[in-house]
DNA sequence: AACGTACCCTGCCGGC
DNA sequence: TGCCGGCAGGGTACGT
């Protein structure tokens, strides 16, 4: 499910909840996730995001290192099924993950490290960054899912920047003007800013201007939307707006 | 090096 | 109602 935004809401949510806790058991009900470091005892002391990575600080220079992937999420009520339960003096939270795409590991400060130093500039923490789409020929739309150049964009808001800035998503990355790489760096923001003000709610009716939207009128000229495939992934645009 | 494709999983939804 | 194919907002491991 979650790009920028709603990692953003979901940290949010932990950081009060579970900052200063100390964690007095995990129990992780899934094989598929291993843990190499027992972590009980330790305080967490901050949970951040780079990108669509959440980072629990802990105590100790531990740090939990979490990707939601597709579906992953955190829970403070018990959900029906889950792969891990963290209980601390705070009280319980819940990693949720249908599909079990996400990630849930523990690693040392230079671990992490090495994880984040593979991503590209985060538009909400760094300020948006696009200068390495000259870089790559590919369709600019695929590029801005590539999390070495930017990081946090996800289909989602991939198809909403560009309609935003008025780009066509299959145009090639290297192509673009300077000052359209300028206008999508704007769009990008504006469109990531306006998710996480919105909340959980943009979800619900018609938040978004182009996704999900194929055959229904553009919201700025009335063309209808169209929904083309590109890498695999669906990607929605007005044909007219965004030449 | 950089690009495209297959794959990891499960649940949901529409059509028959 | 029940089954089945198609689809999903992510990223990686390969092959070329």
């Amino acid at each position: 499910m979650p790009e920028l935004p709603e990692v953003q809401i979901l940290v949010n949510k932990l950081g009060p909840r579970l900052e200063r806790a100390r964690i007095q058991a995990i129990e992780v009900r899934d094989r598929k996730i291993k843990l190499r470091q027992n972590v009980v005892g330790r305080r967490i002391l901050r949970v951040w995001r780079r990108g669509k990575n959440i980072i629990f600080d802990l105590s100790g220079r531990l740090h939990l290192l979490v990707h939601l992937r597709m579906t992953g999420w955190f829970e403070f009520a018990e959900p029906k099924r889950y792969r891990v339960a963290i209980r601390t003096g705070k009280g319980t939270v819940y990693f949720e993950d249908g599909r079990r795409f996400g990630v849930m590991q523990v690693v040392t400060p230079a671990e992490l490290q090495l994880a984040l130093s593979a991503l590209g500039p985060d538009p909400i923490a760094d300020g948006c960054d696009l200068s390495q789409l000259r870089k790559t020929s590919r369709p600019v739309k695929v590029a801005l899912l590539d999390q070495r150049l930017v990081a946090g964009v996800g289909n989602i808001y991939a198809s909403e920047s560009l309609w935003r800035a008025r780009i066509n998503p299959r145009r090639r990355a290297d192509q673009l003007r300077p000052e359209k790489v300028r206008a999508l760096e704007r769009a990008v923001v504006v469109s990531l800013r306006k998710a996480i003000k919105y909340g959980p709610r943009i979800f619900e009716v018609q938040r978004f201007a182009v996704y999900e939207r194929a055959g229904r009128p553009c919201r700025r000229c009335g063309t209808i939307i169209r929904r083309i495939v590109q890498a695999q992934r669906s990607t929605y645009f007005c044909a007219k707006c965004q030449r």
